[in-house]
DNA sequence: GTCTATAATCCGATAGAC
DNA sequence: GTCTATCGGATTATAGAC
């Protein structure tokens, strides 16, 4: 049955997020979930095939962090909102965030499934979206998108590794601090001029006085 | 003796690089040294000591290769010869990049001996330097030193990880030049606007003419 | 210092009874 | 569909002879 396979996948989540990679055995996921060993390859062919579920799973996950967003009312509210639900992602399942980043040799797989991989490809495209829209808006300078959200992934992805290794010593308020600072720094490396200086005029604005102006001012486009 | 300690690592280095991580047990090891494992306890306390030992050995020779454009003669080029001799290690050496910035989890061990911390803190700082140059010489904007090292260290490992996973579709050459398209994007970003333009007038003559002028501009710096 | 022998665990996977 | 029993293998690490 399908309930099995889903209590099977739960329990195989809860070891996996407690024990880690290696603490995931058949066996003890047989006691966790209450059967013997062998009765587990009725419903999985193996611990391949659990595993390659558990990477199913975070990517949905994942996918649903990046989406909470969605409705944020302009483009580039929309890119930040999706950049916090990568960092929230990141930092509340950590494990997760590991096995979907742990290549097939990792994971003692041949190869990723195709199925799995494309849900990879969908991060990525709802990733050059994101761009795409700020883009074409003006929010960002004119140039390759593609090339711009990996530039924008391969900055988060990297700060989130370095600091779930321990390179960054600190802790997470530090961590979120530190990504919110380089990440400006990298996103306003790469706006366009003009709408860098409304965005300085804005923070100026909301400085001095204390109103809810910086909402609507993004639908009329700078440059689109 | 110092030579069997000495060898033994070697041979680990070998397994490590040929078998992958999981491939490295005790046994294998002390076939391949020509002994019987318990042999090796004379040596290493245990498994865990022997990584520890094939860690210490990546950061060393992960340090040379980014000291390797150290005589280079101005600081942007002292940068850029780091920048090069990272991504060289980490396409050269990608088993040994892997270990460098597996956690200690993964590692197997409770903790990071303290002095391959210290060697973590050396590369660190190593980038950090280069910056500095950079920023007082007026290549980069003034700013936050640490920040702006941090953020082109975390794109230099976020874009290396993603393409050891599989994550770009793409060859080493290939990802070669997404690096350096991915790099002068993020550097641009960060760099003084005189220095840009400069650049780009320099890119200019030297498209035009065919001379060797571009290595006298910086030391006469645009700011500093 | 190195060996043989072995302890003590763990693993994935399967055969066959019920 | 689940069980018991078991195969066949791996691992780290140690005890004790030489």
């Amino acid at each position: 049955m399908q309930d099995q396979r889903d209590s099977i996948l739960a329990c195989a989540c809860d070891l996996y997020l407690s024990d880690g990679f290696a603490g995931l055995s058949m066996r003890k996921l047989a006691k966790e979930v209450g059967v013997t060993a062998p009765a587990l390859y009725r419903y999985y062919d193996g611990r391949e095939a659990v595993l390659a579920d558990l990477v199913r799973q975070a990517h949905r996950v994942f996918l649903d962090y990046l989406r909470r967003g969605l409705e944020a009312p302009t483009p580039v509210d929309r890119f930040l909102s999706a950049g916090e639900g990568y960092i929230d992602f990141a930092l509340e399942h950590p494990r997760w965030y590991a096995i979907m980043f742990s290549g097939s040799e990792r994971l003692g797989m041949d190869a990723i499934p195709d199925d799995i991989q494309s849900m990879g490809l969908a991060i990525h495209q709802f990733w050059n979206d994101r761009v795409n829209e700020c883009m074409r808006t003006g929010v960002l300078k004119e140039g390759d998108p593609e090339g711009v959200g990996l530039t924008l992934w391969a900055h988060s992805h990297g700060m989130v590794q370095l600091y779930q290794q321990g390179r960054l010593n600190t802790d997470e308020a530090g961590f979120r601090r530190l990504m919110k600072a380089s990440g400006a720094r990298l996103f306003g490396g790469l706006m366009n001029d003009d709408y860098a200086a409304r965005l300085a005029e804005l923070a100026a604005e909301e400085s001095a006085v204390l109103s809810g102006v910086g909402a609507a001012s993004e639908t009329d486009g700078v440059k689109g």
